[in-house]
DNA sequence: ATAATAGTCTACTGATTTGGTAGGGATTAA
DNA sequence: TTAATCCCTACCAAATCAGTAGACTATTAT
């Protein structure tokens, strides 16, 4: 399942998205506008800015913009900062492999053969854009 | 992420369908060949054979055996009756639907849709069964 | 200069889940 | 009757999740 802390993380960019055009988008507005509790919204913006997913700007007409185009920003690279793996088991992930220390042989096993293939389902759909997902 | 449990029922049942032909498998051999904590494997037996995957025989030459043919019990199920939902988000869950309180139309959220091809993606592979699992 | 606005950071907390362990009770075959 | 084996309840420590509190820093408008 995924946190809530990636889905506010996901709605979070699309209504940065919709909004920034004019103006940086202060947290006090998603917060309100998504229904998310402020003090936690800080802390996902924070890990999205240490991620160099958003940028921020500090004081008066201070908010939260995109870093790089959010034409560039995929909803597996939210999923990744904020819930870690998109693979089910650590010796098929890409990016959080662990070699799995329970079979023998990874080359033949036939459960991690499985949930290759399952993540190789799963990375095309979440090839997503923020911008993609912000269309209507 | 797959929870250890599920992984540990997996094997569990890979390892009854390939020695349950002569005699009841003991929860004692799948824990010493599987490398499964024994208590901790005889709950998870207890929830399979609550769910009526295996059978139990008690006493001197008692163990475990598929309940049905290994051949209709699919990865997805054992992932259902130890993890839950399949799907990343309750809304989009085929077995576990729970309405998302969180946006206002179900039928025109995007990250809905989203999620949804992306269990529409998974589900198939999850279709594979023990029996065609543990072939080599 | 200063007040108001808005982000930054550390620390804490309560509830739930995860991965077990302990210890006995019931059943069956030899 | 005894050894093997499953059945059941209860407990536990560590991690994770969702969220809160409070103080600090930077920026802008007046």
């Amino acid at each position: 399942m995924l946190s809530k802390r990636a889905r506010y993380a996901i709605k979070t960019l699309i209504y940065i998205y919709k909004n920034e055009e004019h103006h940086h988008v202060t947290a006090k507005s998603i917060s309100e506008n998504e229904n998310i509790p402020y003090k936690f919204l800080e802390k996902i913006l924070r890990e999205l800015r240490q991620h160099k997913i958003v940028k921020s700007k500090r004081g008066a007409v201070g908010g939260y913009r995109f870093f790089k185009p959010a034409t560039t920003v995929k909803v597996m690279d939210i999923m990744r900062i904020i819930d870690g793996p998109i693979a089910l088991i650590p010796c098929v992930s890409e990016n959080f492999y662990e070699k799995c220390h329970e079979c023998v042989d990874e080359e033949t096993c036939r459960v991690r053969h499985l949930f290759a293939e399952l993540r190789d389902q799963m990375l095309p759909v979440l090839e997503k854009t923020i911008a993609e997902l912000s269309k209507e």
